[in-house]
DNA sequence: TTCGCCCAGATTGTCGACAATCGGAGTGGG
DNA sequence: CCCACTCCGATTGTCGACAATCTGGGCGAA
């Protein structure tokens, strides 16, 4: 759904996505050299395709390059995710406000529907935090989806701009605030269902702001430890 | 200023920055297909740096590519143009209220200022529409620079995301709408003078929304034309 | 001791050649 | 006359080797 297929194409393509996933997870640490020769025997390729690749990541800004020096994975921090959440306020907002006359019913109740299975799981107690943040992307990005416009969909969802995503992998796992972010969700679907576009981007934002709010606290709480 | 050297780099980067200024500035036509062995050779270089470079702009989404059969110019659509403006509006708004608040006196004093050498060119009549549009550009991206959001920055002004740009050089060198611009310009300074956000968003998501009005029945015309 | 120089080892940048795939012209059959 | 098949040229995808550059450690002189 959200996660592609591996996309048979080029190796340059599969190795773009490979790495792509693997950082946005954390699977690789930010700020971590990427070797080029070790990742190509990896993935049982020349160096050539992966090169490409690189590049290709450094066009979406998930990697910094320095020539004669080496590739690097980008590195957020405070100021860079502060910004990102201030932008991605201004765009997911947006996205509801559009959603709100856009969306059709049915897609609304789907994902009144969505939200029903994220209360079954929490309740379930939290194994699963992962996959409840995999659902908690989904809500928004089925909410992109619903403002009909193309760009923002990319922006907020697709492999695009994956810096949104990246932050929340990083920290939602930490799976405080799950409880009032569910409540928070059934209220933007409320004013959806309302089609009241106003309503909805004020929660939406309001939502995204809480959520900037508690992982600040929680970077102060990591730096003050470290 | 806007237009960055060319960077000595390597070659696979001064291949990116020429490609895409050829994009942008639409020398490179829309849908154009681009052939490897010919640009590496107009370049001076082998194909290995310039698929790096393809693969570079496919990441910033300047080019679409296509397995086994080539890559071309991205091709900006009706619907994909009203995307960008869509969310333009909403970032470009949220720049202003930020800028308010953030902007120095002398930052906002230099707006002023750009405005006055804007309206000098202006009245020396129209031989230069192109350098009114670079100037439109810079009264834009100063703004974004206020906003002290690197993202947004990047978003809108720097290389990331051209696509913004692009669809400028491609229409604004009509040059009709010049003299409401300017006083539109003229009233969002005021309103950072004032450092009052929130009529700063307004005046600004109006003016884009204006310009997204002016360029969407432009395209009508042209289109009924052909 | 400490600073600077110089030299390997490793890593990145570039090129040329070869394999794989696609598009289209030409041809033959229905 | 039209459709389908085949083959060929052109273009893209991939690899291996070589050149250029950087990094870090050892050595010698002040």
């Amino acid at each position: 759904m959200l996660i592609q297929v591996p996309e048979q194409g080029t190796l340059a393509d599969v190795a773009a996505h490979r790495l792509a996933h693997s950082i946005v997870t954390g699977e690789l640490a930010q700020g971590q050299k990427l070797n080029e020769a070790e990742l190509a025997e990896r993935f049982g390729m020349g160096r050539g395709p992966l090169r490409e690749a690189l590049r290709h990541l450094e066009g979406m800004r998930l990697v910094t390059r320095i020539p004669n020096a080496g590739t690097r994975v980008v590195v957020l921090d405070r100021q860079t995710l502060s910004d990102i959440y201030g932008v991605r306020e201004a765009l997911e907002g947006m996205a509801c406000r559009l959603a709100a006359t856009q969306m059709t019913d049915e897609e609304i109740a789907k994902l009144s529907k969505l939200l029903d299975n994220h209360e079954e799981q929490i309740k379930k107690v939290g194994g699963k935090v992962y996959s409840q943040s995999e659902g908690d992307l989904d809500f928004h990005f089925q909410i992109a989806r619903g403002s009909r416009n193309q760009m923002l969909m990319e922006m907020l969802g697709s492999e695009q701009y994956q810096l949104l995503r990246m932050c929340r992998y990083r920290t939602s796992r930490k799976a405080t605030r799950t409880k009032p972010a569910l409540q928070q969700h059934r209220q933007i679907v409320a004013a959806l269902e309302q089609r009241d576009g106003e309503l909805a981007e004020l929660l939406m934002r309001r939502h995204i702001h809480g959520a900037w709010k508690s992982i600040s606290e929680m970077i102060d709480k990591e730096e003050g430890a470290a």
